[in-house]
DNA sequence: CTACACGGTCCTATATTGCAACCAACAAGC
DNA sequence: GCTTGTTGGTTGCAATATAGGACCGTGTAG
Protein backbone atom coordinates (compact mmCIF):
# COMPACT_ATOMS: atom_id res chain seq x y z
CA UNK A 1 0.00 0.00 0.00
CA UNK A 2 2.56 2.62 1.11
CA UNK A 3 5.05 3.33 -2.12
CA UNK A 4 8.06 2.54 -0.73
CA UNK A 5 10.93 -0.21 -1.84
CA UNK A 6 10.16 -2.30 1.36
CA UNK A 7 6.65 -3.00 2.64
CA UNK A 8 6.13 -3.79 6.60
CA UNK A 9 2.52 -4.72 6.11
CA UNK A 10 3.97 -8.24 5.90
CA UNK A 11 5.74 -7.72 9.12
CA UNK A 12 3.41 -9.04 12.12
CA UNK A 13 4.54 -6.38 14.50
CA UNK A 14 1.18 -3.98 14.74
CA UNK A 15 3.45 -0.93 14.79
CA UNK A 16 4.94 -1.88 11.64
CA UNK A 17 1.55 -2.01 10.02
CA UNK A 18 0.26 0.65 11.37
CA UNK A 19 3.23 2.53 10.09
CA UNK A 20 2.64 1.20 7.04
CA UNK A 21 -0.31 2.61 6.88
CA UNK A 22 0.70 6.42 8.12
CA UNK A 23 4.56 6.40 8.33
CA UNK A 24 5.23 7.88 5.43
CA UNK A 25 6.35 11.50 5.87
CA UNK A 26 3.49 13.79 5.28
CA UNK A 27 0.94 11.22 6.03
CA UNK A 28 0.74 12.06 9.84
CA UNK A 29 0.77 15.77 9.33
CA UNK A 30 -2.46 15.34 6.33
CA UNK A 31 -4.15 13.41 9.36
CA UNK A 32 -3.35 16.46 11.91
CA UNK A 33 -4.33 18.91 9.40
CA UNK A 34 -7.74 16.70 8.76
CA UNK A 35 -8.77 16.37 12.55
CA UNK A 36 -8.38 20.56 12.42
CA UNK A 37 -10.63 20.76 10.13
CA UNK A 38 -9.27 20.56 6.82
CA UNK A 39 -11.13 18.83 3.61
CA UNK A 40 -10.39 19.93 0.22
CA UNK A 41 -7.30 19.36 -1.65
CA UNK A 42 -6.59 22.98 -2.00
CA UNK A 43 -6.51 23.00 2.16
CA UNK A 44 -4.10 20.86 2.33
CA UNK A 45 -1.54 21.69 0.07
CA UNK A 46 -2.09 25.17 0.50
CA UNK A 47 -1.72 24.69 4.63
CA UNK A 48 1.45 21.95 4.08
CA UNK A 49 3.63 23.27 1.19
CA UNK A 50 3.69 19.50 -0.05
CA UNK A 51 4.11 18.46 -3.68
CA UNK A 52 0.80 18.24 -5.71
CA UNK A 53 1.59 14.57 -6.95
CA UNK A 54 3.02 13.95 -3.65
CA UNK A 55 -0.52 15.10 -2.05
CA UNK A 56 -2.40 12.84 -4.77
CA UNK A 57 -0.42 9.76 -3.86
CA UNK A 58 -0.71 10.54 0.11
CA UNK A 59 -4.12 11.21 -0.23
CA UNK A 60 -5.12 8.25 -2.74
CA UNK A 61 -3.16 5.65 0.15
CA UNK A 62 -5.17 7.16 3.27
CA UNK A 63 -8.38 6.82 1.46
CA UNK A 64 -7.10 3.29 0.09
CA UNK A 65 -6.26 2.67 4.09
CA UNK A 66 -9.37 3.17 5.26
CA UNK A 67 -8.23 6.72 7.08
CA UNK A 68 -9.71 8.99 4.72
CA UNK A 69 -12.85 8.90 2.91
CA UNK A 70 -14.22 10.83 0.08
CA UNK A 71 -17.61 12.65 0.58
CA UNK A 72 -19.61 14.44 -1.80
CA UNK A 73 -18.85 18.67 -0.46
CA UNK A 74 -22.49 19.34 -0.07
CA UNK A 75 -25.63 20.11 -2.17
CA UNK A 76 -25.23 21.97 -5.22
CA UNK A 77 -21.56 21.60 -5.06
CA UNK A 78 -19.97 19.35 -7.75
CA UNK A 79 -16.55 18.27 -5.72
CA UNK A 80 -15.72 15.91 -3.01
CA UNK A 81 -14.33 16.30 0.28
CA UNK A 82 -11.66 14.16 2.44
CA UNK A 83 -13.06 13.32 5.53
CA UNK A 84 -11.65 11.40 8.72
CA UNK A 85 -13.31 7.44 8.91
CA UNK A 86 -13.67 6.38 12.64
CA UNK A 87 -10.15 4.76 12.01
CA UNK A 88 -8.62 7.76 11.15
CA UNK A 89 -10.33 9.68 14.02
CA UNK A 90 -8.53 6.79 16.58
CA UNK A 91 -5.82 8.10 15.50
CA UNK A 92 -5.81 10.59 17.54
CA UNK A 93 -3.70 9.01 20.52
CA UNK A 94 -0.93 9.41 17.89
CA UNK A 95 -1.10 12.65 17.06
CA UNK A 96 -1.63 13.74 20.62
CA UNK A 97 1.54 12.30 21.79
CA UNK A 98 3.58 13.43 18.74
CA UNK A 99 2.54 16.61 19.94
CA UNK A 100 3.03 16.71 23.56
CA UNK A 101 6.16 14.96 22.64
CA UNK A 102 7.25 17.84 20.69
CA UNK A 103 6.18 20.77 22.70
CA UNK A 104 7.97 18.84 25.80
CA UNK A 105 11.26 18.63 23.91
CA UNK A 106 12.03 20.31 20.57
CA UNK A 107 9.29 23.41 21.52
CA UNK A 108 9.80 26.41 18.68
CA UNK A 109 11.17 29.37 20.10
CA UNK A 110 7.63 31.11 18.88
CA UNK A 111 6.23 28.13 21.13
CA UNK A 112 3.41 25.49 19.58
CA UNK A 113 1.11 26.73 16.93
CA UNK A 114 -1.46 24.52 17.62
CA UNK A 115 -3.08 23.30 21.34
CA UNK A 116 -4.91 20.69 22.11
CA UNK A 117 -7.83 21.06 24.28
CA UNK A 118 -10.39 20.04 26.58
CA UNK A 119 -13.41 21.47 25.01
CA UNK A 120 -15.60 21.38 27.96
CA UNK A 121 -13.14 23.65 29.84
CA UNK A 122 -10.76 24.92 27.11
CA UNK A 123 -7.64 24.36 29.43
CA UNK A 124 -4.73 22.36 28.04
CA UNK A 125 -5.32 18.66 27.59
CA UNK A 126 -3.31 16.59 29.97
CA UNK A 127 -0.40 14.81 28.87
CA UNK A 128 -1.60 11.51 27.18
CA UNK A 129 0.32 8.73 29.27
CA UNK A 130 0.18 4.98 30.16
CA UNK A 131 -2.10 4.34 33.08
CA UNK A 132 -2.73 1.10 35.04
CA UNK A 133 -6.11 -0.61 35.40
CA UNK A 134 -7.16 1.96 38.24
CA UNK A 135 -6.30 4.80 35.38
CA UNK A 136 -3.53 5.63 37.58
CA UNK A 137 -0.27 7.70 36.02
CA UNK A 138 2.40 4.81 35.52
CA UNK A 139 6.46 5.48 35.32
CA UNK A 140 7.61 4.42 31.79
CA UNK A 141 9.37 1.91 33.42
CA UNK A 142 6.56 -0.24 35.17
CA UNK A 143 5.26 -0.52 31.40
CA UNK A 144 6.68 -4.03 30.34
CA UNK A 145 6.75 -5.06 25.99
CA UNK A 146 7.15 -8.55 25.65
CA UNK A 147 7.07 -11.07 22.62
CA UNK A 148 3.80 -12.56 22.19
CA UNK A 149 3.21 -16.72 22.68
CA UNK A 150 4.09 -17.79 19.47
CA UNK A 151 5.69 -14.84 18.07
CA UNK A 152 9.24 -15.14 16.25
CA UNK A 153 12.02 -14.84 18.98
CA UNK A 154 13.83 -11.85 19.07
CA UNK A 155 17.32 -12.15 18.13
CA UNK A 156 18.90 -10.81 21.37
CA UNK A 157 18.80 -12.60 24.04
CA UNK A 158 21.72 -11.39 26.56
CA UNK A 159 19.33 -9.93 28.94
CA UNK A 160 15.73 -9.55 29.93
CA UNK A 161 14.04 -6.69 31.65
CA UNK B 1 18.61 16.53 10.46
CA UNK B 2 16.48 13.88 9.04
CA UNK B 3 18.02 13.31 5.06
CA UNK B 4 14.98 13.92 3.31
CA UNK B 5 14.38 16.40 0.60
CA UNK B 6 12.60 18.80 2.48
CA UNK B 7 12.75 19.20 6.08
CA UNK B 8 9.96 19.41 8.47
CA UNK B 9 11.91 21.07 11.55
CA UNK B 10 11.58 24.83 10.59
CA UNK B 11 7.74 24.37 10.93
CA UNK B 12 6.25 25.41 14.18
CA UNK B 13 3.89 22.99 14.29
CA UNK B 14 5.28 20.20 17.33
CA UNK B 15 3.66 17.27 15.12
CA UNK B 16 6.15 18.04 12.30
CA UNK B 17 8.72 18.89 14.50
CA UNK B 18 8.54 15.77 16.13
CA UNK B 19 8.37 13.60 13.31
CA UNK B 20 11.39 15.32 11.80
CA UNK B 21 13.25 13.62 14.21
CA UNK B 22 11.36 10.26 14.24
CA UNK B 23 9.13 10.45 10.99
CA UNK B 24 11.48 8.28 8.66
CA UNK B 25 10.76 4.80 7.92
CA UNK B 26 12.39 3.10 10.44
CA UNK B 27 13.14 5.29 13.10
CA UNK B 28 10.13 4.07 15.25
CA UNK B 29 10.55 0.61 14.59
CA UNK B 30 14.29 1.20 16.18
CA UNK B 31 13.20 3.05 18.89
CA UNK B 32 10.42 0.31 19.65
CA UNK B 33 13.08 -2.42 19.50
CA UNK B 34 15.28 0.30 21.71
CA UNK B 35 12.55 -0.52 24.26
CA UNK B 36 12.40 -3.45 23.99
CA UNK B 37 15.88 -4.26 24.86
CA UNK B 38 17.87 -4.08 21.57
CA UNK B 39 21.09 -2.43 22.36
CA UNK B 40 23.73 -3.34 19.08
CA UNK B 41 24.16 -2.74 16.01
CA UNK B 42 23.33 -6.12 14.90
CA UNK B 43 20.26 -6.62 16.90
CA UNK B 44 18.62 -3.76 14.90
CA UNK B 45 19.78 -5.19 11.41
CA UNK B 46 18.88 -8.78 12.11
CA UNK B 47 15.45 -7.96 13.95
CA UNK B 48 14.30 -5.19 10.96
CA UNK B 49 15.99 -6.55 8.02
CA UNK B 50 17.36 -3.30 7.43
CA UNK B 51 20.18 -2.34 4.83
CA UNK B 52 23.18 -1.83 7.08
CA UNK B 53 23.77 1.92 5.29
CA UNK B 54 20.45 2.81 6.02
CA UNK B 55 20.46 1.79 9.67
CA UNK B 56 24.15 3.75 9.75
CA UNK B 57 22.03 6.83 9.04
CA UNK B 58 18.89 5.72 10.91
CA UNK B 59 21.15 5.16 14.42
CA UNK B 60 23.15 8.85 13.79
CA UNK B 61 20.39 10.95 12.92
CA UNK B 62 18.64 9.51 16.14
CA UNK B 63 21.85 10.04 18.01
CA UNK B 64 22.26 13.12 16.99
CA UNK B 65 18.99 13.86 17.40
CA UNK B 66 19.58 13.41 21.66
CA UNK B 67 17.00 10.09 21.40
CA UNK B 68 19.65 7.62 21.66
CA UNK B 69 22.97 7.84 22.81
CA UNK B 70 26.22 5.98 22.58
CA UNK B 71 27.39 4.55 25.53
CA UNK B 72 30.40 2.00 26.58
CA UNK B 73 29.49 -1.38 26.84
CA UNK B 74 30.61 -2.24 29.95
CA UNK B 75 33.83 -3.04 31.65
CA UNK B 76 36.26 -4.96 29.52
CA UNK B 77 34.02 -4.77 26.14
CA UNK B 78 35.57 -2.24 23.79
CA UNK B 79 32.19 -1.86 21.79
CA UNK B 80 29.91 1.01 22.33
CA UNK B 81 26.21 0.34 22.24
CA UNK B 82 23.11 2.35 21.52
CA UNK B 83 20.70 3.35 24.79
CA UNK B 84 17.49 5.16 24.61
CA UNK B 85 18.23 8.78 26.40
CA UNK B 86 15.19 10.13 28.75
CA UNK B 87 14.20 12.31 25.74
CA UNK B 88 13.57 8.65 23.63
CA UNK B 89 12.26 6.97 26.45
CA UNK B 90 9.12 9.24 26.57
CA UNK B 91 8.52 8.20 23.18
CA UNK B 92 6.56 5.58 24.63
CA UNK B 93 3.31 7.19 24.44
CA UNK B 94 3.79 7.21 20.45
CA UNK B 95 4.70 3.75 20.12
CA UNK B 96 1.98 2.44 22.37
CA UNK B 97 -0.60 4.47 20.77
CA UNK B 98 0.73 3.11 17.51
CA UNK B 99 0.65 0.08 18.71
CA UNK B 100 -2.93 -0.18 20.04
CA UNK B 101 -3.92 1.25 17.28
CA UNK B 102 -2.73 -1.01 15.02
CA UNK B 103 -3.80 -4.22 17.37
CA UNK B 104 -7.54 -2.93 16.45
CA UNK B 105 -7.36 -1.86 13.10
CA UNK B 106 -4.98 -3.51 11.09
CA UNK B 107 -3.86 -6.86 13.62
CA UNK B 108 -2.27 -9.13 11.89
CA UNK B 109 -3.67 -12.73 11.54
CA UNK B 110 -2.26 -14.63 13.68
CA UNK B 111 -2.76 -11.55 16.32
CA UNK B 112 0.17 -9.07 17.74
CA UNK B 113 3.44 -9.82 17.88
CA UNK B 114 4.22 -7.84 20.76
CA UNK B 115 2.51 -7.08 23.93
CA UNK B 116 2.40 -4.50 26.77
CA UNK B 117 1.83 -4.81 29.41
CA UNK B 118 1.60 -3.30 33.03
CA UNK B 119 4.56 -4.91 34.43
CA UNK B 120 3.08 -5.03 37.78
CA UNK B 121 0.11 -7.18 37.25
CA UNK B 122 1.56 -8.51 33.64
CA UNK B 123 -1.54 -7.40 32.37
CA UNK B 124 -2.24 -5.74 28.92
CA UNK B 125 -1.67 -2.26 29.37
CA UNK B 126 -5.26 -0.07 28.84
CA UNK B 127 -5.72 1.77 26.01
CA UNK B 128 -3.94 4.48 25.86
CA UNK B 129 -6.02 7.59 25.39
CA UNK B 130 -6.57 11.42 25.97
CA UNK B 131 -8.11 12.18 29.48
CA UNK B 132 -9.80 15.34 30.75
CA UNK B 133 -8.64 16.98 34.04
CA UNK B 134 -10.33 14.83 36.29
CA UNK B 135 -8.38 12.09 34.43
CA UNK B 136 -11.36 10.86 33.27
CA UNK B 137 -11.52 9.06 29.63
CA UNK B 138 -12.79 11.75 26.73
CA UNK B 139 -14.69 10.77 24.08
CA UNK B 140 -12.74 12.05 20.93
CA UNK B 141 -14.96 14.73 20.23
CA UNK B 142 -14.38 16.39 23.27
CA UNK B 143 -10.87 17.19 22.40
CA UNK B 144 -10.07 20.32 20.36
CA UNK B 145 -7.20 21.32 18.38
CA UNK B 146 -7.11 25.36 17.92
CA UNK B 147 -4.44 27.65 17.06
CA UNK B 148 -2.40 29.21 19.40
CA UNK B 149 -2.05 33.22 19.29
CA UNK B 150 0.03 34.20 17.09
CA UNK B 151 0.25 30.91 15.08
CA UNK B 152 -0.27 31.46 11.49
CA UNK B 153 -3.86 31.47 10.71
CA UNK B 154 -5.06 27.95 8.14
CA UNK B 155 -5.78 28.68 4.72
CA UNK B 156 -9.57 26.97 5.56
CA UNK B 157 -12.13 29.54 6.92
CA UNK B 158 -14.92 28.20 5.84
CA UNK B 159 -16.21 26.76 9.47
CA UNK B 160 -14.88 25.85 12.59
CA UNK B 161 -15.66 22.89 14.83
C1' DC C 1 48.82 -17.15 12.10
C1' DT C 2 44.26 -17.81 10.43
C1' DA C 3 39.48 -17.29 10.57
C1' DC C 4 35.65 -15.00 11.75
C1' DA C 5 32.41 -11.57 14.05
C1' DC C 6 31.38 -6.86 14.34
C1' DG C 7 30.39 -2.33 12.89
C1' DG C 8 30.71 -0.01 9.72
C1' DT C 9 31.78 2.50 4.46
C1' DC C 10 31.33 2.65 -0.65
C1' DC C 11 29.08 1.75 -4.99
C1' DT C 12 25.22 0.90 -7.95
C1' DA C 13 20.32 0.19 -9.12
C1' DT C 14 15.78 1.35 -8.01
C1' DA C 15 12.07 3.95 -5.70
C1' DT C 16 10.25 8.15 -3.89
C1' DT C 17 9.92 13.14 -3.70
C1' DG C 18 9.92 17.99 -5.27
C1' DC C 19 9.13 21.07 -8.85
C1' DA C 20 7.21 22.97 -12.81
C1' DA C 21 4.38 22.48 -16.78
C1' DC C 22 0.22 21.04 -18.59
C1' DC C 23 -4.88 19.81 -18.65
C1' DA C 24 -9.95 19.05 -18.16
C1' DA C 25 -14.02 20.60 -15.78
C1' DC C 26 -16.41 24.20 -13.92
C1' DA C 27 -17.65 29.14 -12.48
C1' DA C 28 -17.63 34.08 -12.91
C1' DG C 29 -17.31 38.33 -15.50
C1' DC C 30 -18.27 40.94 -19.45
C1' DG D 1 -20.48 33.32 -26.10
C1' DC D 2 -15.75 34.17 -24.88
C1' DT D 3 -12.09 34.83 -21.71
C1' DT D 4 -10.13 34.23 -17.38
C1' DG D 5 -9.36 32.00 -12.97
C1' DT D 6 -9.84 28.16 -9.67
C1' DT D 7 -9.71 23.41 -8.52
C1' DG D 8 -7.94 18.92 -8.62
C1' DG D 9 -5.41 16.64 -10.60
C1' DT D 10 -1.49 14.10 -14.30
C1' DT D 11 3.00 13.89 -16.62
C1' DG D 12 8.12 14.46 -17.02
C1' DC D 13 12.37 15.39 -15.21
C1' DA D 14 15.89 16.11 -11.77
C1' DA D 15 17.29 15.34 -7.03
C1' DT D 16 17.35 12.35 -2.98
C1' DA D 17 16.85 8.11 -0.21
C1' DT D 18 16.79 3.13 0.24
C1' DA D 19 18.15 -1.84 -0.65
C1' DG D 20 21.62 -4.83 -1.55
C1' DG D 21 26.05 -6.40 -1.88
C1' DA D 22 31.09 -5.90 -1.93
C1' DC D 23 34.70 -4.47 0.83
C1' DC D 24 37.45 -3.09 5.13
C1' DG D 25 39.68 -2.21 9.77
C1' DT D 26 39.57 -3.75 14.45
C1' DG D 27 39.26 -7.18 17.85
C1' DT D 28 38.63 -12.04 19.40
C1' DA D 29 38.95 -17.17 19.14
C1' DG D 30 41.35 -21.00 18.14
Amino acid sequence: MAMKTKSFSNMQCSIARTLDHVGSWWSLLIIRDAMMGARRFKHFQENLGIAKNTLTSRLNDLVEGGILEKVPAGSGLTYEEYALTERGRELAPVIIALAQWGDKWVAHEKGPSTVITVKASGEQLPRIWPRDEDGEVMALRAVGMRRANGAPPKIWTEEEE
